[in-house]
RNA sequence: CGGGGCGUAGCGCAGCUCGGUUAGCGCGCCUGCUUCGGGAGCAGGAGGUCGGAGGUUCGAAUCCUCUCGCCCCGACCA
């Protein structure tokens, strides 16, 4: 703990694992790839868990629960699901000693078991729509792993609905996006692109995949959500029809959409600093954290007996607030640890202060530091709460605004990619061909076509056909 | 799967080229004292059989063979 952190200018990929590991949110696994998540990285989980779960069933969805294991014959329904998932597909061939007779899959996502339990629930248009989401986890054997950002075992919501009509199954589709965009910006304060991934990078199976993109502090796109058209392909695959109120058999429109705990890894991204974590106050799991300073037993008495009382008044005003109590730590060293740890509020009780009746209020993502009266200190604690949440969504933002350009032609295009990075805005003629050439040169990617940006004429910046609006290249995570 | 790196104490490493007493160092841990408003100091202490298997040898962390695993870079992906 006495290291200090590798800059994030020096390496950033080597910054972030620090992060990662010495700020307690997570530690590799015996298996490859896999990892543990730590009480603090899993209560910073948890605290996204219940915003983002109260978001789904106020537009109306219900929880439920789907096997682990799925027969190997259901994936291969869906041609392009089977296709896009096969190579990394985890098998169980045997189990209870003997050699299945047909090897099951651990989900790698559960559209499969999901429409062929639909068909069963499915009869009527009475029966529709179903809104439902799982908390679950899933399985993905990736080549190249990282912790949070992609890792072999992984833990998500998805929600899988079935719908009448195609204009609903669109609707909602375009409903989660919102409500991803809303818990992105408005808790993780972390801004989002929302649009909608060309063929080449849209989901194995769906008809239209809609994703919100955020850019991180080393200037690389992030995926962060992802919200499915699925069309009528799973119905078909897995012939799931109602009977219509004009007694028509048809099949159903469905949509999926997931994020997972890969935010976890775009919140420290997005915020983080050379000092660590920086986290946003509606999803800290400590919003503050209480350092009491003393010498002596009687001073000791004195502070603690004035953390407990701000806790106690802290609390009743709804603050997440810990009392760091630990007394075989001296208080430089707690202050960088919860620096670290990304607190947004630090506070410290020392003789003086409870002499002068004040602490000493610290920032974590300014770093400021300032006296405060004790006595209003419960009282301003949620206004100053709310400033941070705001002032570092700002400053995503502000980030974000930094680095996004416009790009006109080849040379520009790949000036301002190496030496800026960001979004690129460019023109681009539509075909997967083009796309994949623009790849294989220059590792940028189509992230979207973002969905609120002005159509506008122009000319692919690679064959210099003509395009009929830009779309957003980055480099990806 | 291709390229690179690494497995020696809880963590990070040295030792290996050129085999040779009880395998070192830093951090952390335990005890005590002094400290405590920005990552404490001193003293004492516990802890490893060197990823695994086989071989060479009087003797292997060190040499040889095989093997397992992890990390990093690339192609694939939430």
């Amino acid at each position: 703990m006495a290291e200090k952190l590798t800059k994030q200018s020096n390496d950033y990929s080597r910054w972030y694992q620090e992060v990662v590991q010495r700020g307690d949110l997570a530690d590799y696994a015996p298996v490859k790839g896999c990892m543990v998540i730590k009480p603090y990285g899993y209560a910073l989980w948890e605290n996204m868990q219940r915003e983002l779960d109260r978001m789904f069933k106020e537009t109306g969805h219900v929880n439920a629960y789907f096997p682990m294991l799925i027969p190997e014959s259901f994936l291969a329904k869906e041609a392009e699901h089977v296709e896009g998932f096969s190579p990394e597909l985890a098998v169980v061939t045997h189990a209870g000693g003997k050699k299945l007779e047909e090897n099951y899959v651990i989900r790698p996502t559960s559209e499969t078991i999901i429409w062929d339990t639909y068909k069963k629930w499915i009869q009527s248009h009475r029966d529709l729509p179903i809104l439902v989401n799982q908390w679950a986890n899933v399985v993905r054997w990736e080549m190249r792993t990282r912790l949070f950002l992609r890792t072999t075992e992984f833990l998500w919501q998805e929600g899988h609905t079935a719908h009448a009509t195609a204009d609903e199954a669109q609707e909602e589709t375009l409903r989660m996006l919102e409500v991803y965009r809303c818990f992105s910006e408005d808790y993780m304060a972390v801004p989002v692109l929302t649009g909608v991934k060309t063929d080449r990078e849209k989901f194995a199976g769906a008809v239209r995949t809609y994703c919100i993109e955020a850019l991180m502090g080393d200037k690389k796109a992030l995926q962060a959500g992802t919200s499915h058209n699925l069309g009528q392909n799973f119905a078909k695959a897995f012939d799931v029809t109602y009977l219509s109120s004009e007694d028509k058999r048809e099949h159903v429109w469905a949509t999926s959409w997931g994020v997972s705990t890969r935010l976890v890894g775009a919140l420290v991204m997005a915020h983080g600093d050379d000092a660590g974590l920086v986290l946003p106050p509606r999803l800290a799991p400590h919003q503050m954290v209480m350092v009491p300073i003393y010498r002596s037993d009687e001073e000791r008495e004195a502070t603690m007996g004035a953390c407990k009382k701000l806790e106690a008044e802290l609390k009743a005003a709804g603050v997440r607030v810990k009392i760091d109590d630990r007394d075989h730590l001296r208080p430089g060293f707690k202050f960088a640890e919860w620096e670290l740890k990304g607190v947004p509020l630090r506070v410290e009780v020392g003789p003086r202060d409870v002499a002068s009746e004040q602490v000493v209020l610290a920032q974590r993502h300014s770093r400021e530091k300032a006296p405060h009266p004790m006595g209003s200190l419960a009282a301003d604690a949620p206004r100053i709460l709310e400033e941070i949440q705001r002032s570092i969504f700002e400053k995503a933002k502000a980030f974000r605004a930094e680095n996004s350009h416009r790009v006109d032609t080849w040379d520009d295009f790949l000036g301002t990619l190496n030496e800026k990075g960001g979004f690129l805005y460019a023109h681009w003629d539509g075909t997967t061909e083009t796309e994949a050439t623009i790849q294989e040169k220059t590792k940028a990617t189509i992230r979207c076509i973002p969905l609120d940006d002005d159509v506008e004429d122009g000319a692919c910046i690679l064959t210099g056909k003509p395009s009929a609006r830009r779309v957003v290249f980055a480099r990806a995570y």
